[in-house]
RNA sequence: GCACUCGUAGCUCAGCUGGAUAGAGCACCCGCCUUCUAAGCGGGCGGUCUCAGGUUCGAAUCCUGACGGGUGUACCA
């Protein structure tokens, strides 16, 4: 439910009653339980506008407020802060609405905002690596997210099949042998040994280039020998979104060379347009208070990888109608992004109706604070981290000794693959991070498999209860309350991370919740002998309702829950 | 040089549109398993929020400057 819109509803009201004419402004989670559950702050800030004692603008608005058994208790604190509780009988109601809820009371959106997420887009040329995974990970959590609420997603992978380094690499993969397929079974090793052999033989470089012009000419056999490349390439990938459980399917590529024919109209459009400049002989989109241009089209008559997205941009608006568009892309093409969503509107290939979006996340940095790197300077290839991943859980779960054996395989790879995006989601997208195995593999504290395991606690509780639960959810003790208030909150938990493409919010009220639960089922038994049946019932419901919650918000990144741990 | 961005506990990070005593995890110390899974829970230790000004009733949060780190800066993607 969305909880504090409902209460920032019945503020506005009281204000119109109060005879208050202000902007709306919003309440915010009380920092301590002694302060309430949400305080509104607004009454300090009025004082000056309206020339009267903060503290009475409050009591003012406390009077007027008519919530209709939502608030139980107001509070006028300090200065003028409006300390409010929310009464536990309706919270109680509420939390029963969500547990009898396929969707845990959140409603689909109304009117769904068609949204582009463009995540992932590997290069084609080379092995996915580690710096993929932020990408392909939080676009995909996006894309989920925004799906559940109501959103029409359009997920697109935008990889790189185009440019000059597939001549090269068609070239090598001509003169290597007549398999194609067995050839370039390690991606890493054939783009290693093809760069040697361009840079030693010239023979081989000139035939390189030879074939860059063949492929963009449109030659049958290089086109070919490029698809089979392609292919074999992506093939790779989508074993990676496999083992991520990463949503992305081969529909939802569109690759960079596909925008080829609509480069032309594009510099045409913008030259019409007259947003085009011509500077040192290459065609350029100039902004405002930059003397660096975006260019479009090279002296030589090439086309750029800013003529590609101004072509992908307008086929997301334009074609697939697109209202929102996330570039789920890291920070150091902020600059880009801010130059081609510029000159894409003063274009006129978004309308103002278009929300564009860089949703942009920092480097990886080893623990010295540089790019990371393996010890020899190559990149950590992606499918390399994620076994490791699996068989780090895999050596926890044996040495714990809980599964069965033909379990083992099947829990370590949803906890291991669960830990690793974890670990990726609960920070900051936007602030650089430091990577560390320990750290990411860590199943101690903000971590995935905390989470898995409160999951699985509560499953234990239901297989040894086995019987249907009935009653009212009863909010007498503290932690009880502060569980329940929390359990209303997941809506609002979603919508902000909706807003503002932030999947560390999911994350951080998870654990929030999971701890908070993890204390009250400590402190206050289900099963145990003497609990009257009233409250075992109504603890049971709470117990169910944060299992359903866990599970919902971890879906919502990716993460699977398992019944046992 | 210019632009952007970051600077919170020993380490890794939260801190939502400025709000009441700045929060977690790890590490370190102490306690809790005959009782619903101890991959857990409780307690302790630890911060002049880089620094200096400014705006404000009120600043980790907004503005300016300094210092320090990172990134970007014309025909690669």
């Amino acid at each position: 439910m969305k909880l504090k819109s409902e209460i920032n509803q019945h503020i506005q009201e009281a204000f119109v009653k109060a005879g208050i004419e202000a902007e709306p402004m919003s309440v915010t989670e009380a920092g301590k339980p002694e302060f309430g559950d949400y305080q509104f702050n607004g009454a300090m800030a009025l004082a000056k506008v309206l020339g009267k004692n903060p503290r009475q603008i409050a009591t003012e608005i406390v009077e007027k407020i008519d919530a209709d058994g939502m608030i139980s208790r107001t509070e006028i604190a300090g200065p003028g802060f409006i300390n409010l509780w929310i009464d536990s009988v309706w919270m109680g109601e509420k939390l029963q609405e969500m547990l009898h809820d396929g969707r845990l009371s959140i409603l689909p959106k109304a009117q769904g905002v068609k949204t582009v997420v463009d995540y992932s887009s590997p290069n084609m040329a080379k092995q996915m690596h580690v710096g993929h995974l932020r990408s392909t990970i939080i676009g995909d959590t996006l894309a989920r997210l925004f799906t559940f609420l109501g959103d029409e997603v359009i997920r697109q992978n935008h990889i790189g099949d185009w440019g000059t380094q597939f001549g090269m690499l068609i070239a090598y993969l001509e003169t290597s042998g007549e398999d194609a397929y067995s050839s370039l079974g390690d991606l890493e090793q054939f783009y290693k040994d093809a760069k040697v052999k361009f840079d030693s033989d010239p023979v081989f470089a000139d035939m390189a280039r030879e074939y860059v012009v063949k492929l963009q000419g449109g030659d049958a056999h290089c086109r070919t020998l490029w698809q089979q490349f392609i292919d074999v390439s992506l093939g790779h990938c989508e074993e990676a979104y496999r083992t991520l459980d990463v949503t992305l399917t081969r529909k939802d590529v569109r690759a960079e060379s596909s925008y080829n024919e609509m480069l032309t109209a594009v510099v045409e459009d913008l030259r019409s347009g007259t947003i085009l400049q011509e500077s040192d002989g290459a065609q350029c989109v100039f902004m405002e208070g930059s003397d660096v241009p975006l260019i479009i089209q090279k002296r030589d008559g090439g086309f750029l990888y800013a003529t590609t997205d101004l072509a992908a941009i307008r086929y997301r608006t334009e074609v697939l109608g697109a209202k929102r568009i996330s570039y789920v892309v890291d920070a150091r093409q902020a600059g880009h992004f801010k130059q081609v969503f510029d000159a894409a509107r003063r274009a006129g290939f978004v309308g103002e109706d278009v929300w564009l979006e860089h949703v942009s996340f920092g480097m990886m940095l080893d623990k010295s604070g540089r790019p990371f790197k393996t010890r020899d300077g190559g990149t950590v290839k992606l499918i390399d981290l994620l076994d490791e991943a699996v068989s780090r859980a895999k050596a926890m779960i044996e040495d714990r000794g809980t599964q069965e054996a033909a379990e083992v395989e099947k829990v370590a790879r949803i906890v291991g693959i669960g830990a690793v995006k974890y670990a990726e989601l609960s920070v900051n997208r936007e602030s650089n991070y430091i990577f560390d195995w320990d750290k990411m593999l860590s199943f101690e504290g903000n971590t995935s498999l905390y989470l898995q395991y409160a999951y699985a606690r509560i499953q234990s509780i239901f297989r040894k209860y086995g019987e249907k639960i009935d009653g009212d959810i009863l909010l007498g003790d503290p932690l009880e309350a502060r569980l329940g208030m929390m359990l209303l909150r997941f809506e609002d938990a979603l919508n902000a991370a909706a807003r503002e493409s932030m999947p560390h919010y999911i994350t951080s009220y998870l654990y929030e919740l999971t701890t908070l639960f993890m204390k009250f089922y400590e402190q206050n038994p289900i099963l145990k002998e003497g609990i009257p049946a009233e409250l075992r019932e109504s603890r049971l419901q709470l117990a169910s309702l944060t299992a359903r919650t866990i599970r919902k918000g971890l879906d919502m990144l990716g993460i699977q829950v398992l019944d046992r741990l």
